[in-house]
DNA sequence: CCCATATCAGGGGTACTGACATGC
DNA sequence: CGCATGTCAGTAGCCCTGATATGG
């Protein structure tokens, strides 16, 4: 317990850190995307046309850096970006055809990578890891 | 699968980022380190006197980093730095006594963190988090 | 008018890249 | 000469503060 490898938070750094570099490198030379540029994509997916606030809160960014996110993701023509008509302070982000094209390759590419990272563990291994983990996280991160 | 929170190496980063804040913030405060020169102590004192390169390795730091950062744990007294007789590109960074207290008081701050995000666990859960997080980990940093 | 929210602009501290100097 | 260690400057991406505009 008094090793590094021994904290549970060290080891759980080292191999989220080796894991987002290998996905990350992988994204950037077939859709083309950096990864929070795929996240983002993802969210969107899912939650459907948000303000950017919400994307920010959803992937742990600083609303600020989500700003210049989306400029990227509008100029890649990857997303659509209106004012909301009931809070006109607020965007509401969408994807376009196009970036749910991105979104698919990069799917793929996200599932083949985390496959390889997780091959050493049996299927029970790897959901009861997702499990254990999204345990911690709802916990930490709803505070 | 397809969403974020479903791939497991996005929910493993946000639990290790939402970590890695909480023990720096509070290793800042007492016994007054950033979270890599805690780091860089205890494995120093897991491994011995070594050079810099090992450390850098064990802790997944960049050498120049590393270069850095024992700069500031040597102004600080920490850490003595003597070139190796053997071969003299390396140096033999060892710890101090005033180290060793800092990296004692650093293990009880890391100790007490790790117990407040792991609450959800029971026990056994953790251990079993333990164990799978350093498979992967042994698996995908040894490449 | 006052306060909160959403977006945006800029700067500071951090980590990675590439090049070099030195010793094997 | 090839390789490894340590060093440093430049670069890119992360995080925060302040400023602006709209909403309550």
């Amino acid at each position: 317990m008094e090793t590094l490898l021994g904290t549970t938070t060290f080891v759980l750094h080292r191999v989220a850190v080796a894991g987002r570099r290998a996905i990350a490198e992988r994204l950037a030379v077939r859709p083309g995307l950096t990864l929070w540029e795929y996240a983002a994509l993802a969210e969107l997916d899912e939650r459907g046309p948000v303000a950017q606030n919400v994307v920010a809160e959803a992937l742990g960014l600083d609303p600020s850096d989500v700003v210049k996110l989306m400029d990227e993701l509008l100029t890649a023509q990857l997303v659509t970006r209106d004012r909301d008509a009931e809070d006109r302070r607020r965007y509401r982000i969408a994807l376009t055809a196009k970036g749910r094209r991105s979104l698919a390759t990069g799917h793929d590419v996200v599932r083949k990578v985390e496959e390889a990272t997780l091959a050493p563990l049996s299927p029970a291994e790897r959901s009861t890891l997702h499990r254990l983990v999204s345990k911690v996280h709802t916990n930490s991160v709803a505070k």
